[in-house]
DNA sequence: TTTAGCACTCTCGATACGAGAGTGCTAAAA
DNA sequence: TTTTAGCACTCTCGTATCGAGAGTGCTAAA
């Protein structure tokens, strides 16, 4: 199917190009009189049949100009459209914020959904880096008020939980110290299935304290915890595509169905390099609820140490030249980030 | 201006009532018709005009039927509308899906957001509790890799920051704990200001730490730091009210420019008692980004020790009532929940 | 293979028009 | 003084009509 003429794949470029600007079906008198084409509207119509038959494109009804197809911007991403940068300054200014903004992963995360949003003009999510494989590293026990005791775990990679933790009866703070210390040893370095493994005897109290630690290991390893920061929300609903409230509601449901976003953040992004930016183009099939969105996601972080996921979502008719390089531009900017905080 | 006839308080809550469900402008004829209100529909007209004259209701356009103002709205919240409860079947299930959530905190936070946004089709806000004054509790310094040192610092109130820290050189984590228990036994109960007060020399490493703790606490006491939870928005672009896309995104763009949420969530509530639901009516002359919204919020926490927020955003059409019983009720719930958590 | 020419189709904005809903006012009735 | 009946008037909204404009597909010639 890939035997189209050069200036077939013009022609479709062209009409993507001007279609993500204008969100108009395209004509062909319209592209003769705006690039040098040196044919006639003729001869570019038989184009259009030609590309028409193969998929790439369609008409909106009879008579109207050409819009392209999710198989034609397909096409585009892989094979016509070339590689972009972002703007050199563009992302010295990007970069500058970042360092501006110190250690703080919290307002990296931040940071990065608002550059996101605001270079793709569309809606951004960022997931913080979280360990891939979930280690031990260090417990502290500390109690507050009466049987409350609140139990944070650090694991490898800097992350912390906590969690609270009612005894059965009140114990002093130094006996919780103790008992903690005990775990520090016994247990650094050890994932979760070389714990349950363990054939130590414990009491009472060290039994839950087991299972808890236990829960947040494998918690942390296959589901995904912590906020979802997302901006440019509204961004989406300037695009003439979701003028209808129904399709704007889609992408709010997107957005606020965790249970969605955790398998489109993990479940698409795991299969691939980090090197990789992925583009969903209508859901491709698998996702029902995306059908009329595309989405450019990346991942980013230490590989095998903590890695995050970063996208954008977006009309279908998106700018993916320009998203793509930002994507990828951040993308590599806080695996930078992370490995200064992680590699010392 | 509260010269209201009973007769005229009558067609103006009947007015509202049936405008927040139909969103259609009332007319003397409907209400004759559907209330036994035992006069005819000029008479009711004669009122309309009356309360037109006050300020409570107004015409989209001659010769249509009135809708209410938003003074309309302010009047019916204040004076008309009696206290309702929710229907205590819904109580018990909301109650029992907390229960069922155990004692995480985040999980409580989404439930609530969830919970506001389903019973009061709108879309809904919540904030962790936060301590109102902090006080230090406890610190752990745990060394990562290389110079670099996690440092987690519990507050009152159970609430935990971490913070990353460079050494100027490498320090083992033998030396890290002593320095932190010395910190622990100097600091423990300190707020922000005795800490500040404190004569002790400091070392370089043990007055950068000082300086991340005094931030974290000032910090921590006046702003409102982690995730603003919220559910719902999908909700807000159902009603008819936000069919131009452009209300639509100043919607979405008070959920997403966090300093406009801080302000609401701290300032708005901050002055007022626990036990109270406010009700912010079309921005109220404040809010210009929520000229087109009402906004219904409550306090929630064990006062003096640490408290949250949440509120529900909907159109200014909003079904009041049941809206304030459920913020009312939620927060009171979470209210129990935390102080349990608090007070053992 | 490309081009000119042309009939045909479809959208879109403007215009008109009538039905329907609701009001405000006046004058009579209670 | 308050309520009511009656009526003229206004405004919206859906529908139908119409013509301009854009763009196509096809045919036959270059």
């Amino acid at each position: 199917m890939n035997n189209l003429t050069e200036r077939q794949k013009l022609i479709l470029a062209l009409i993507i190009r001007d279609y993500i600007e204008t969100a108009q079906p395209i004509g062909s008198r319209y592209l003769v009189e705006n690039y040098n084409l040196n044919v006639s509207s003729a001869t570019v119509r038989n184009d259009m049949l030609a590309l028409s038959e193969t998929g790439y494109l369609r008409q909106p009804h009879t008579s109207a100009g050409r819009i392209p197809t999710e198989d034609g911007y397909r096409f585009f991403v892989r094979q016509l459209m070339g590689h972009t940068e972002l703007p050199s300054t563009t992302k010295r200014t990007i970069v500058h914020q970042f360092y501006q903004a110190g250690m703080d992963i919290d307002r990296w995360m931040r940071l990065a959904a608002s550059v996101l949003a605001h270079q793709s003009q569309a809606a951004s999510l960022v997931t913080a880096p979280r360990s891939e494989r979930s280690v031990f590293k260090h417990l502290e026990l500390i109690s507050t008020r009466g049987r409350q005791v609140l139990m944070v775990l650090v694991l490898s990679g800097g992350e912390v939980n906590q969690q609270m933790l009612t005894l059965a009866e009140p114990i002093s703070q130094e006996r919780l110290s103790i008992v903690a210390q005990s775990f520090n040893d016994l247990l650094l370095g050890l994932d979760s299935e070389s714990i349950a493994a363990l054939s130590v005897k414990f009491d009472a109290l060290e039994q839950d304290i087991i299972t808890l630690i236990l829960d947040d290991l494998r918690h942390t390893s296959d589901m995904l915890t912590g906020e979802i920061y997302h901006d440019g929300l509204a961004h989406v609903l300037t695009e003439p595509e979701f003028e209808t409230a129904d399709i704007a509601r889609n992408a709010l449901r997107v957005f606020e169905e965790r249970q969605l976003l955790e398998d489109l953040l993990t479940r698409t992004v795991l299969s691939n390099d980090l090197s990789g930016v992925q583009v969903l183009i209508g859901g491709e099939g698998n996702w029902e609820e995306l059908r009329d969105f595309s989405i450019v996601l990346a991942r980013y972080g230490a590989p095998g140490l903590a890695t995050g996921t970063l996208g954008v979502l977006g009309p279908i008719r998106m700018p993916y030249g320009r998203t793509i390089s930002t994507v990828r531009f951040v993308a590599s900017l806080l695996s930078d980030l992370v490995e200064d905080i992680l590699l010392e």
